[in-house]
DNA sequence: TATATGATTGCCT
DNA sequence: GGCAATCATATAG
């Protein structure tokens, strides 16, 4: 049996941030689940940030930005609560998402772990996505990290700053570069470049920017924009 | 390696 | 009825 923790957790005065601070900061961080007699852990490489005047935000539309007084419904009002919290969303019908609550009570904001290089407890990572053929596959996604250490709709709402699910700070001697670009898959707030990620890192996700994205499918569509690829 | 497409469920209009 | 903070698979280059 490991002894818990296994490594000194973030604290809740971390969260308790601005939202972009917290998702610059947590890459490089530790994600760790230990679950099932195991220590499941890896270095986060990508996250996003999500704040509550901003369109990609879940609880957008719940807050009133001149008040601040926010309509107490949903899973959303949820990203409005104590900061260290965890909010886990269910997307595509398919996958679990985790994000952890930024900002003092009653400001909305999460950070989106979106990619982890797994470090320990590989072999559980595995046992629990039988799909992933090698280590870049277990948790180069938030769909997939969530998988690989067993994140579902049981954690939301549970305490990240201790046991068993908790962030942890890196060694002092891993430092990584971090670059920033849209975020992904989202179709609003694309302007915004808070999407933070480890470049050159082979597992962060393969998924495509949405600022590149949107004008990929706008070049598609415009016959102009066709041919001037075709010729070049 | 890059891109396209189907699967699938909770929530909002 | 439409859409969403995605993934696995297939296919072409």
């Amino acid at each position: 049996m490991q002894p818990t923790p296994a490594f000194p957790p973030l604290p809740r005065a971390y969260f308790d941030r601005p939202t972009l601070e917290v998702a610059r900061g947590l890459v490089g961080c530790w994600l760790v689940h230990e679950t099932g007699g195991e220590v499941l852990a890896g270095r986060i490489v990508e996250t996003e940030g999500y704040t509550q005047d901003d369109p990609a935000f879940h609880g957008w539309g719940l807050v009133d930005l001149q008040t601040g007084l926010v309509r107490m419904e949903g899973r959303a009002y949820d990203l409005f609560g104590v900061p260290g919290t965890a909010y886990v969303y269910l997307i595509y019908g398919a996958y679990w998402l985790l994000n952890v609550v930024t900002e003092r009570a009653g400001v909305g904001g999460a950070v989106l772990i979106r990619a982890l290089e797994p470090v320990r407890g590989l072999d559980a990572m595995f046992a629990r996505r039988p799909q992933a053929r090698t280590v870049r596959d277990l948790c180069s996604g938030p769909g997939k990290l969530a998988q690989a250490l067993g994140v579902t709709n049981d954690q939301h709402g549970q305490d990240l700053t201790r046991p068993p699910l908790y962030f942890a700070d890196p060694e002092s001697d891993w430092q990584p570069e971090v670059a920033t670009s849209s975020r992904i898959g989202i179709t609003r707030g694309t302007e915004h470049e808070w999407r933070f990620f480890v470049p050159r890192s082979p597992f962060v996700s393969p998924g495509v920017p949405s600022d590149v994205a949107a004008a990929r499918r706008r070049a598609t569509k415009n016959p102009a924009g066709r041919m001037a690829r075709r010729g070049r």
